[in-house]
DNA sequence: CTGTTAGCGCTTTCAA
DNA sequence: TTGAAAGCGCTAACAG
């Protein structure tokens, strides 16, 4: 009833002009463009044909309003800086589309950015959100109260309220440990991520578990940020007040960071001096210069769970939370002999 | 006029529901949640104290159909792998976001798959995008057509038609040579990127305009595609038939691969017996394994320089589109003498 | 400063 | 199979 104007300049065409020019009504027109309608393959040829005459395009923004899905998934990720995020990202993204969702994306440079990120996404009516970063229970209980589903990545879920997918960190340190032990290692240094990293704690955690079921404590601990600077100057920090011959650092960076003080700065003999093991399976690990001794996360396996998680909840609102847990896969390397 | 019904679960409330619960109108309700409108103190108390109590958040969907600005930004980016593309990816986010922008992500598994994303882009009525991926003449002609405001990201723009930035390759790469030529070298081999990339492509054109300035050909060239692997496999293929002093790659990743390969697998000397030089100055090329001679891109001021570009041609549409060059500083490390 | 009145472009009953 | 009519939740003149 209402052609558009074309007052912006060159606007693209509605679903109007598009009904005028093919000489049938707009709903018909809506039809074409819907899967699932049924329309008359005439009418559809015709409409098809007008569409293309006026570069007529679908207005997702209006379907959204009145659909009430706006295909839109939040995806949050507070260290793309991480190499391990970035091919996560990648994998959710590709995922995503391949359901038929958008990818609206948000990074943080400070954790208190996330209120303000809560409220974009509360704002565009996201189906939902898959965050790999730092959400307080009181934020998780938002998304509950917000009617958005949320699945956590590499983060707990609090008590039910978020579905989540992890990568479980004790069977992974276990590995790593228990071998290094075998292997006759007994005085270990522990780099942990930033306290307020459950991940980094629960590998950390699990590293500790596992000395101290041996009998041992480690000889020192010191804490990083994840970043490769921060496996820098942890490691300097330890083998400065320390003699010790085994490393677990809570991330492959960080982990790389020590190897290269070691060999670059203290010259010492890697693993015959010390040995090293990190977590995640980052590309760089796997590299000749290093061949780190790691744990990987199955980011396929996980990502599909995530994305696989989300869909569920979007589609049926009242299932219950669920938690998964993936095992990490060990990745001889050539950084730490095991046992 | 039309409170909400409720009828999916827990909808968040309206503006009508927030009028109706302050006694105000619905168009009170809007100005108190929009920047730059009066409105009396009191009566904008008693709107929060009402949405609050409603749970009202505003819709941005809503508020788009009617502005006919979505405030989406789409960013394309494809292959989130390439190590240097995370970093740019996130300085990206972050500055949009400061102005208000938000991001939607759009990641390349295969350059086939960019049609099927260009037409996801029209549906959503982005407000404008930024491309680091190949764009024919036509696509990027579409974009003029669909009046969406077009940067691209270190891809030459076709013919004015769309805004770039770029890292300029010539002053980098010459930099690089003549180094080395300067320090004696003389047998060169080139590992260049896949033959669509029109960066790879003007870094190793510029090497090998130095080399040739200088009354030199390259003793051998390789191709690959970016990708570590196929930086080990260049050089293999590349040592395995020739003898060089130097190796010049057309990004970092591989010439870290180049690295691994002169230093692992053939024993040689870096840089005594061969010099290597890459391209980018991504974050494990300064670790101390490799510490890579090579040429650091401005990635704040490029990323700076992209959204604003967009951000002008998004408030004036008619303005012309503006190709911006940048220089590379090169990055002195331990792979390469620089005479 | 505030209320009234029209839509933005689409989906969705409901009839025909 | 198609069309008419009624909004989705909001902004934007225009009065008052």
């Amino acid at each position: 009833m209402n052609p558009s104007r074309h007052h912006g300049g060159r606007q693209c065409g509605t679903s109007y002009d598009v009904a005028r020019e093919a000489g049938v009504s707009q709903s018909t027109v809506s039809r074409v463009f819907r899967p699932g309608t049924s329309v008359a393959p005439a009418t559809r040829a015709r409409v098809m044909a007008a569409a293309a005459r006026v570069g007529y395009r679908p207005n997702a923004i209006a379907a959204s309003l009145i659909t009430r899905r706006s295909n839109l998934v939040a995806v949050v990720i507070s260290n793309l800086t991480n190499l391990h995020y970035p091919e996560v990202l990648a994998e959710l993204t590709r995922r995503l589309s391949a359901e038929g969702l958008r990818v609206l994306l948000f990074t943080l440079s400070t954790e208190s950015e996330i209120d303000a990120v809560l409220d974009q996404i509360w704002r565009y009516r996201v189906d939902g959100a898959i965050v790999a970063a730092r959400l307080s229970a009181k934020q998780q209980a938002a998304f509950v109260h917000e009617g958005v589903p949320l699945v956590l990545y590499n983060r707990p879920g609090h008590d039910g309220i978020a579905s989540s997918v992890c990568c479980e960190a004790a069977s992974g340190e276990q590995l790593l440990i228990d071998g290094l032990l075998c292997a006759g290692r007994r005085r270990f240094g522990l780099i942990a991520g930033p306290a307020d990293s459950a991940v980094g704690e629960a590998r950390i955690a699990a590293a500790r578990a596992r000395l101290e079921a041996a009998g041992l404590l480690p000889v020192a601990e010191e804490r990083g940020d994840f970043s490769h600077a921060s496996g820098l100057a942890a490691t300097r920090a330890i083998i400065a007040a320390h003699r010790l011959d085994a490393i677990v650092a809570a991330n492959d960076v960080m982990a790389l960071g020590a190897l290269d003080v070691l060999r670059h700065e203290a010259g010492l003999a890697v693993p015959a001096d010390v040995a090293v093991v990190g977590f995640d399976g980052v590309a760089p690990a796997a590299w000749p210069a290093y061949r780190l001794t790691t744990v990987r996360q199955p980011v396929e396996a996980m990502t599909d769970a995530a994305v696989r998680l989300l869909l569920t909840r979007i589609a049926e609102p009242g299932r219950p939370a669920e938690q998964l847990l993936f095992a990490g896969a060990l990745v001889p390397g050539a950084t730490a002999p095991l046992g």
